[in-house]
DNA sequence: CATATTTTGTACTGATCCGCATATAATTAG
DNA sequence: CTAATTATATGCGGATCAGTACAAAATATG
C-alpha cells in the first residue's frame, strides 16, 4: 500500500523499507518465540528497522503483533482457498490440505514453529481482549472455508445430505490446530501426515455406509 | 512429599507452606497468563510465599515452570486413567473425557484458560529444548492412555480389528488440543461438545460399516 | 538555493525483569 | 541455655524491558 516501491510519494525522505516485508519479518519474529518473549529489540534485528521507525510506522509493540496477525490471516485465508478451489475429490483435497499443514508447521529457522496463531495467540488470548477476538475470528474464518469445501463436497454427492458439516468443519480446524501443537513439540512429517489421513479417512469411511 | 504436614521435620525453622499447594498456585498462575509473561512478582504474590523461599524450594523460574508442568501431567495422567478406567461402552467414555475436557478448559478465574500444557508450554516449545521434550512426553502420555482405552474397545468388539488404534488414540489428543485452543478463544460449552460428539460419532460410524 | 516535511539514527528514560545478599525468625541438637 | 541449621523477610543490583526525545539525513516545494 504505502511502501516505499510504490508511486505515491510524500513530501519528506522516502521509506527506505517495504511494509508487507517488513511484516513479514515480524510476524517470523513473534512465531518463533511469541509475543511476550519476543521484545523490541527482536524485532529490530528481525525488521532492519530502528526503532522509531517502526513506532511510527505501525505504532507501539502491541499495534504491531496485530497488524502481523492481520497480515497472516490474509495469507492464510488466500492459501486455502486458493488450495481449496482446485476442482479434485474431496480425500485428494483434505490430504493437499494436511500435506500443506505439515510442510508449513515443521518449517522454520530455529526449529519446528507450527501454527502462527496458535504459536502465538492462545497463550495471549486470556488476558487481551483484541488478541483473543482476533483468534476467534481466525478460527471462524478457516472453518467458513472447510464448510464451503464440504458443502460443494455435499452437492457433488461425495458426502450425504445429513452429514454434519459445519462440524466436519470444525473437526477440520481442530486437526489441524492439533498438528500445529505436535510440531511444536517435536513430531516428524509422518506423524503429522498420519494425523490428517486419519480424520480424512474417518469422514470418509464414516460416510461410505449408505451407497443405496 | 516434604511438605510442613508431613512428619520427617529437619533441624532449622519448619517450612510454612504444602509443596504440591504452592505448585498449584504457581501452576494457575503460569495457566493464565503463560510462561515468559509470568514474573515472579507474579509468582510470590500467587503463591503467598516471598522470592528466597520460591528458590530455595524450587530453583528459578524456569525451575518452577518444570515442576508445575510435572504435577500438571501427573494429576492429568491421574483423573484421565480414573476416567478411562470405568466400565461403560466406547461411546460413553469418549463422551465423559470430552464433556471433562469441555469444563476443565472453560474454567479460571480470569477467563477461559483452555489447557496447561496447551496454554504454557507451546509457545516456549521452540526455544526451549526441556519444554519441548516435556511437551512431547505429555502428548505421547495421553496417546498411550487413550490407545489403551481404544485396544480395550477393540477385545470387547467395539471396533474391527483393522482399527488404527494408534491413530485413533492420536486424533483424540488431538481434538482435545483443538478444544483447548478453541476454549481459551473463547468458545462456548456447546461448540466444544459438539467438537468431542463430532469425533466420537466420526470413530463409531466409521467402524460401524461391516456388521456381518 | 532555502525551507518545510518525513524518515532515520543515537541515545536516553523510568519501569520491570530475575536472581541474590543480608538479616531476622524459628526450630533442633547438644 | 547455647550453637547449629533451616526458613522467612526486606531490599538491593545489574540487565533488560517498552517507549520516546532529539538531532541528522533525505526528499519535495517554492
Amino acid at each position: 500500500m504505502d511502501d516505499v516501491s510504490n508511486t505515491k510519494r510524500g513530501r519528506g525522505r522516502p521509506r527506505a523499507f517495504d511494509t508487507q516485508n517488513v511484516l513479514s519479518r515480524a510476524q517470523d519474529a513473534f512465531w518463533n518465540g511469541g509475543y511476550a518473549a519476543t521484545s523490541l529489540d527482536n524485532l529490530v534485528i528481525a525488521t532492519g528497522l530502528n526503532r522509531p521507525s517502526l513506532y511510527s510506522a505501525f505504532g507501539d509493540k502491541h499495534a504491531l503483533y496485530m497488524a502481523a496477525f492481520t497480515k497472516a490471516l490474509q495469507d492464510t485465508v488466500a492459501t486455502l482457498s486458493d488450495l481449496l478451489s482446485i476442482d479434485e475429490p474431496l480425500q485428494q483435497a483434505l490430504m493437499r490440505l494436511f500435506a500443506l499443514a505439515t510442510d508449513t508447521y515443521r518449517t522454520g529457522e530455529t526449529g519446528q514453529r507450527g501454527c502462527f496463531f496458535i504459536s502465538t495467540a492462545v497463550v495471549e488470548a486470556v488476558g487481551d481482549a483484541e488478541i483473543r477476538e482476533s483468534l476467534r475470528l481466525a478460527l471462524d474464518e478457516m472453518d467458513r472455508l472447510f464448510e464451503d469445501r464440504f458443502l460443494r463436497a455435499q452437492r457433488v454427492g461425495e458426502l450425504p445430505t445429513e452429514a454434519d458439516i459445519p462440524i466436519y468443519a470444525k473437526l477440520t480446524t481442530a486437526m489441524l490446530n492439533g498438528m500445529a501443537v505436535r510440531a511444536r513439540a517435536g513430531a516428524d512429517a509422518q506423524t503429522l501426515t498420519r494425523m490428517g489421513r486419519g480424520l480424512t479417512t474417518l469422514i470418509l469411511d464414516a460416510n461410505a455406509r449408505q451407497n443405496d
